[in-house]
RNA sequence: GCGCUUGUAGCUCAGCCGGAUAGAGCAUCGGCCUUCUAAGCCGAGGGUCGCAGGUUCGAGUCCUGCCAGGCGCGCCA
């Protein structure tokens, strides 16, 4: 990258300077340097004069000329100047500008990856969503999201491991196996009041169908028998909390052994069809962990048992805690409830304490923004249990709300209607929904709105970035067929024809490619991709209009089809790191 | 009430480690298809960066207060 390049003979100068006493030599700054946004002030600029004069007790501009002065000569660079308040500009070669179009030729697909995370290990898991039902739009954005910056991570070469975090024990497992045992016998005609906490969705109603048709009357129970002696509801003036806890209570005496099978019938079938739904929209993992393998391996156990050797766990009204305070936690957390049952958190300082083992340099979390308060109780646990809270990244993703047009689309889970994930890759398609979800900061609120995302029209920015590569496309096809072919050669050799100003702003947009990748990685920040190829787009489509390609001079035509080549390919690389498809016709 | 977070053009949003004249898309208005795909391009209008202080060579960016919105404050998950 040209930008370290420079960065590399500023810290040359720096070091010149201190060795000769004009500057402080404790001095920790590192030199920035970033893209000049005006043409006139060069390509790039730093303003490390403007910050160093203080400590240098000499005027800015004073200063950037003593740096300039022992800036070592780069072939690259032609020009330093001083500007404005102190500003160092650099002007870059002609050569510089264009060799980068030699170089997405050679890299081809691997333009733009890099090492920098060579060597070290990450772990990210996101959704992680309750098999409890399908998928809906909220978890859209975490999968996404998640799947991209895994992508990033990955190109920038890291050594990437994605799991989903499999709930399947717990409460919530045991009231949707009950629901599903409840509509079960519903099926077998047994008529029953369903629990006000049960799941109501109709897809519970599938899966009894599905065991029933496969089952028949195996898990029937008199009707009687499963009623007999049971609090009262919500509705009846009962706990519907109470209710339920009764009904589960009851499942699993009543069916024994077969508890067991009703159970994964509902689990395996949800699961199925999230791993489904996931794989269709692009999201794919390394693994799949499951809570219960994880608490029948006594994990959480053992976690507890680390935390009450350090002295971190302790007894008060029957129930055990954890000392989280000590870590900046606003209040203790229970972990093992007073009627013996272990908390959801419990389960967690076990999975946590079982990523922190396996060695991971970073621990990723892509949490839903509404558990932001459950942060500084996790990197507690991680710290009570000796490891490194620095290494866990919890990355926060807020909601998006639906809209249709200016209506916003209403979601609630409560009674069960919801938009699922998969209703929504059937309205917009896998790939507007994709790039919707990433546009984007995720960590902010946006507004998704359907019918900008379905139109197939201007309006819509998910076509302008493919569009641009279409269009790549076709200029190849229309060379093809004027029975003309590309000379790769002579195109190379006389790229420094491409002097019109808008290949400058293409040639700039392609080179800045590898930072963005590496930016957006290192910053967890997919959406800065995004904007860049909507940028590198525009820059194309400007040039597209305004100058021709297939022309008769050969020279100029090869050099002109060797750089949107390049665009195509970058094109191609971003949007494959978006995991959108890129069309060679639209 | 406490904690976290957000406030930038009519709308939706970018804005890099504090840098030079605050940007894009949509919407509005006006142009560009006998020539490589008009899902495109060119141009115009549109801003007290929520408000008030502070920090400094320099603040949309950092700090404090206030106003407004969102989220979180279970022996739920």
């Amino acid at each position: 990258m040209i930008k370290n390049r420079l960065i590399r003979l500023l810290e040359h100068a720096i070091a010149a300077l201190q060795a000769s006493g004009d500057l402080p030599s404790d001095s920790t700054l590192r030199p920035g340097i970033e893209r000049a946004r005006d043409a006139q002030h060069g390509d790039f600029a730093s303003s490390i004069a403007l910050s160093f004069a203080k400590a240098a007790k000499c005027p800015p501009r004073q200063l950037a000329e003593r740096i300039i002065q022992q800036l070592p000569g780069d072939p690259l660079v032609v020009k330093v100047e001083v500007a404005g308040p102190g500003f160092i500009n650099f002007f870059l070669a002609p050569d510089a500008h264009t060799a980068v179009v030699r170089t997405i030729h050679e890299e081809g697909p691997l333009f733009g990856r890099s090492r920098i995370g060579a060597g070290q290990k990450v772990q990210i898991e996101f959704v992680s969503a309750n098999p409890t039902g399908p998928l809906h739009v909220g978890h859209g954005r975490g999968a996404v999201y998640g799947s991209v910056v895994a992508s990033l991570l990955q190109a920038c070469g890291f050594e990437v491991h994605r799991e989903y975090y499999v709930n399947d024990a717990g409460r919530q497992m045991d009231i949707l196996a009950t629901s599903v045992w409840l509509r079960y016998l519903e099926e077998c005609g047994d008529v029953l009041p369903f629990p006000s906490n049960g799941y109501r969705g109709e897809y519970i109603r599938t899966i009894a169908w599905d065991l029933h048709h496969t089952a028949g009357d195996r898990y029937r129970r008199p009707a009687t028998d499963v009623l007999q002696g049971l609090p009262s509801d919500e509705p009846d003036g009962g706990d519907k909390e109470l209710y339920i806890d009764a009904m589960i209570d009851r499942a699993k005496s009543l069916l024994g052994n077969d508890y067991r099978l009703v159970f994964d019938a509902g689990l395996t079938s949800i699961l199925q069809d999230i791993r489904d739904d996931l794989d269709e929209f692009g999201v794919t993992y390394e693994e799949w962990f499951s809570e219960r393998r994880l608490a029948d391996s006594g994990a959480v156990e053992d976690a507890l048992g680390v935390l009450r050797e350090a002295g971190l766990l302790y007894q008060q009204h029957g129930a055990t805690w954890f000392a989280s305070t000590r870590f900046g936690d606003e209040k203790d957390r229970v972990v093992v409830r007073e009627n013996g049952q272990i908390t959801y958190f419990a389960s967690d300082i076990a999975y946590h304490w079982h990523k922190l083992q396996r060695g991971y340099d970073q621990i990723i979390n892509v949490w839903g923004a509404d558990h932001h308060g459950y942060v500084p109780r996790v990197k507690g646990a991680i710290q009570g249990l000796g490891g490194d809270a620095s290494r866990l990244h919890v990355l926060l993703v807020q909601f998006a709300v639906l809209y249709r047009g200016d209506e916003k689309v209403q979601m609630s889970t409560r009674s069960g209607e919801f938009i699922t994930l998969r209703q929504l890759r059937g309205e917009v398609g896998r790939d507007a929904a994709r790039f919707f979800y990433v546009m984007r900061r995720s960590d902010q609120h946006m507004d998704f709105d359907l019918k900008l995302a379905t139109s197939k029209s201007n309006e819509n920015p998910v076509y302008y970035v493919q569009y641009a590569h279409a269009r790549i496309c076709s200029v190849f096809r229309q060379l093809d067929e004027k029975g003309w072919a590309r000379n790769l050669r002579q195109g190379m050799d006389h790229l420094k024809r491409l002097g019109e100003s808008h290949e400058a702003a293409v040639l700039s947009s392609l080179s800045r490619y590898p930072e963005v990748v590496e930016s957006a990685a290192l910053s967890y920040e997919p959406h800065q991709l995004v904007q860049y190829l909507r940028q590198l787009a525009s820059d194309f489509h400007t040039y597209y209009n305004a100058c021709p390609f297939l022309i008769d001079d050969h020279e100029l035509r090869d050099a002109r089809l060797n750089l949107i080549d390049a665009v195509r390919q970058v094109i191609a690389n971003g949007l494959d790191l978006l995991g959108l498809s890129a069309p060679e016709a639209m």
